[in-house]
DNA sequence: CAGTGGTCTAGACCACACC
DNA sequence: GTGTGGTCTAGACCACTGT
């Protein structure tokens, strides 16, 4: 695997960026970046672009670049939402602890009109209907119910179910997952949440439900996550224009 | 306001796409583009990127550039979340429906540490403090609690916040509001938030919690906002990598 | 091998900010 | 006016897909 140009650049700003590089909160103008780095413009606005919409800088036509402060103050925030991962479901990262995983559910169903809208599937089709709970330091926190096309995993076993389906589809079909449309709101919890995820009968659970696609535009899953309120948190960088 | 290349092949493809002028779910390749709108291939790839990274589109190396089947299915989605606008306050669009605002405070204040830290204050600034409970169809739905700095708008007066800030801002400071940096999660309601969002006691609001910032990357609000969770859905397309 | 999208270059010209 | 980022061009070469 080869370091593109411009990824190269957005690493190397970003190191000198935390190394106090630039105290006056400015970077180079593009044309002695260019220089600097021997290489075209049109490579550095590509990595200044990507930077821009990940938030990290700002770009001012007429004034210059200049870095975002809270990329500094708090970097942490700059892992999570557009641009870094999804999210969600297998890309979840609890701080180095290990998730667990147990199967609730694993079975073989017809899709509901809705399902077959948003997997592009026809009524002969199948799905598999997963449920499984998820645990974080010992401490239940998602349930997560999730929907795959038979067709385009089948031979998927309960045994993967434990692991990364994730990790199961990169072997198996040669494609990430690396997209997904998910709609995030709060709800009262149910009894059954209320059992699995520890919750007293006010607290609320946060969802997250939506579709997850492959590389090639692919429905892989839709998903349907709830998750206990204390470990819900969502966060979004929002460019516009 | 000049319509730029990009951009009008942007629109022109989204209409033709909608005109089901691409049955086979696939757009010409980019150098048949290129020629068909007499352009360089270069702004064909602007174009087809910016709609990849909405969604609209998947591009296949090698193979093509494909139609999301679900922007042509479910195209209201694609007009939420990234890339689209900032998804909260100002921005708020409830199908057509005339919203309201009540003022519930309006103070000046000194920020606390984490505000100074989130606004890039000092210890002498200050910043007005501002609550407001939004209506829609005369149905209350969001207590709204924002920060803003004086020195950015010293001028700021009651009669403003019955209407849009974002406007004032824009009329003010010839700057636009179009960047945030949010996060999102529930909580149990609190008694205060079930008197004015006519919420039951179990019934949780939907919290947005973030920063808006300006065009250059200054901060210009520190927004608290709880809805009621009816009416929290935050929708959001992700692509990585 | 032909076709497709991805990366990169070198350079022209434009629009905006600041002095 | 000078300097900055924004748009656009024309073209080279690479990487992957499918026949």
């Amino acid at each position: 695997m080869v370091e593109l140009i411009y990824q190269h650049i957005i690493s190397d700003l970003k190191q000198k960026i935390f190394a106090n590089q630039f105290p006056d909160m400015k970077l180079p103008d593009e044309r002695s970046l260019a220089q600097q780095y021997d290489v075209s413009r049109s490579s550095i606005k590509r990595a200044l672009s990507r930077m821009a919409s990940d938030g990290i800088i700002f770009k001012k036509r007429g004034s210059g670049t200049f870095i975002n402060p809270l990329y500094l103050k708090n970097e942490s925030v700059f892992n999570y939402g557009s641009g870094k991962n999804l999210g969600v479901s297998d890309n979840f990262q609890l701080n180095g602890e290990k998730p667990t995983v147990k199967v609730l559910g694993f079975d073989v169903m017809r899709p509901t009109k809705e399902l077959q809208r948003d997997l592009f599937l026809n009524e002969e089709d199948f799905v598999y209907k997963i449920e499984r709970l998820r645990f974080f330091d010992d401490q239940p926190f998602m349930i997560e119910t999730g929907y795959i096309p038979i067709k385009l995993l089948p031979k998927l076993s309960s045994n993967v179910l434990e692991k990364s389906i994730f990790d199961y589809v990169q072997a198996e079909l040669k494609q990430s997952v690396s997209k997904s449309f998910m709609s995030v709101f709060a709800e009262p919890s149910t009894d059954k949440d209320q059992e699995l995820l520890q919750l007293k009968p006010n607290e609320p659970v946060g969802v997250m439900e939506g579709i997850f696609f492959l590389d090639n535009g692919t429905p892989l899953e839709f998903s349907n996550m709830r998750l206990h309120y204390k470990y819900m948190k969502y966060n979004s960088f929002v460019s516009v224009e």
